[in-house]
DNA sequence: CCCCAGCCATAAACTGTGTGCATGGCAGCA
DNA sequence: TGCTGCCATGCACACAGTTTATGGCTGGGG
């Protein structure tokens, strides 16, 4: 009833070489057997294509109407299979990655830099959220191929530790408390203070109440920002104290950059729902190669860190 | 090994649904057999085409990669089919005419101008012989898909039978033998002249030759020209008598045009080599109809019109 | 916690399709 | 005339596609 691929690459062959005979050679089948599968392809599509001459095979008006379509056909279908073996050995394709703002902002640009310039025809589509919650909900609804983001709760897909994210107090310069000794300040010094906080459902608001909450204060706020990169700059500004995650910090930042006493830190891994393709786990290989993280395993460390919830 | 239209249309059935379930059901088949078959194509590409959600499925970047060449392949599929149901019904297509110089100028233009009328979508490609025996030989290489012309002789393929074609003879209008009883002119009283002639390998060299052979003399050549359309002119102008089918004359010409004496038929058929299709009959049927032929059977008028040999 | 519905995968049996071998018919050539 | 080349047809077999039956997993509701 209908037009094969097979039929289609038959019809096309036997005109391209002239004979029956040999298109059967070329094609590496026997001569009944091609003639079978165009004379299946003529009652598939309503008529004689081939007309049969003593010595010679010539396409009937039918045949040449069809034929153009047919060699489109197969075209078609050589891409296609190009298209697989490109992207299978890395030359084609993209992949979603879906993450946190400020991973976004902070890890994953000098890991993409990396991964264009050893895959430069693999693109990199990026989904960012405003808190891991979100990001892991999206991620058990197919919202992307792979995330990366604080380790999540409760994932039964395969999960990939990439290390721990350091967190960093941004002061201005000229603040009192912009030269303690060994550059380590304690939370509970900027307890009177208005701080640069998040807007609420950011993860990092979250994470900055709950790690004032454990410092014995609530952090009142100077202003809630939606954007984790203006966090810095509005601490930069005056505006009061913020604690960002140390990777999102411009180097040229005018302002004291100072490691909370104690340490606040957060475990990130890169995690998929299912037994990751060469491509996601490609990716993963270099996003941990280039990633900025402290080495280490929040456990081995959990004597003399913070451990926090993990949030964005 | 290979992907299978089918195996692509499952894909993109279950991409497009976002189901194996819905997808089973719109193309009427069972769930199990669309799995087996999408199954087989991640085998054919060489990884897994899509991610099985619990309440969905999701292309893999594999799957994403080769989903638009599906999507062409289908398309020009569905073209194919398209082009064959259109050519079937006469809305497209094209057809091969193999014809003698002085059909292309005298019959077919009517005939090919009510075609175009009927059927403006199909197209007809001319192909021009100087001799019937050149187009005969053509015909039976597979030259064209219809011939039309003077009957073929030894021909075991279909002939349709058109009529007779007549013959003229073209002289200045001021000539002494401009006007005869009756406007006919036997070929004798003109044995004494230089001829406009045709080029050797011309059908209607020979044609002339032996009609004038009959009436008992050797035609002098004043010019031979391997242009049917031209000898009318040529003989208009004052180079010498012409025989030429009445079908070419413009209507137009300055000339005096006659009957030879006894008239010169010439009978034409159109034919192929096998069985004819829908839309090579139905412009048999359109050039039957539409030509400027005398009608009858050339054996019915044998005791009174030369029997000429077949030429052009 | 259990039950149920929805969804996809797998196995086995059956049906449909593609192929090779054998054979025959036709045309062209020596 | 005989031989070769070429395509079509018939039959048997192997492979591919499909259905029926079954099972495992997830999510939602009681």
């Amino acid at each position: 009833m209908a037009a094969t691929l097979r039929q289609l690459e038959y019809l096309v062959t036997v005109v391209d070489t002239g004979s029956f005979t040999r298109a059967a050679e070329q094609l590496h089948v026997t001569q009944p057997a091609l003639s079978h599968q165009v004379r299946a392809l003529e009652s598939a599509l309503g008529g004689p294509l081939l007309e049969r001459l003593p010595r010679a095979v010539r396409p009937t008006p039918l045949g040449r109407a069809v034929l153009p379509h047919a060699r489109a056909v197969l075209a078609d279908a050589q891409r296609l299979h190009a298209a697989a073996r490109r992207t299978a050995g890395l030359e084609d394709g993209e992949l979603e990655v879906a993450t946190v703002h400020s991973i976004a902002l902070g890890i994953l640009p000098p890991v993409l830099r990396a991964w264009r310039r050893r895959y430069p025809a693999v693109r990199i589509r990026l989904r960012e959220y405003p808190h891991a919650d979100l990001l892991r909900a999206a991620m058990a609804a197919g919202g992307a191929d792979l995330a990366v983001g604080p380790v999540p709760t409760d994932w039964d897909g395969p999960v990939r530790e990439l290390g721990v994210e350091e967190f960093a107090l941004v002061l201005p310069s000229d603040d009192p408390l912009a030269n303690p000794p060994d550059g380590a300040l304690p939370l509970s010094a900027l307890a009177d203070r208005d701080w640069v906080h998040y807007a609420p459902g950011h993860g990092l608001a979250e994470l900055l109440d709950q790690s004032c909450a454990r410092a014995g204060f609530l952090p009142r706020p100077a202003v809630r920002t939606e954007q984790t990169a203006a966090a810095p700059m509005l601490a930069a500004a005056g505006l009061g104290p913020a604690l960002v995650p140390a990777t999102i910090l411009p180097p040229t930042l005018d302002a004291a950059v100072l490691h909370p006493h104690p340490p606040i830190h957060r475990p990130l891994a890169a995690y998929t729902r299912t037994r990751p393709d060469h491509l996601t786990t490609t990716f993963t290989e270099i996003l941990a190669t280039h990633t900025r993280l402290t080495a280490g395993n929040p456990q081995s460390s959990a004597g003399r860190t913070a451990h926090i919830d993990c949030a964005d």
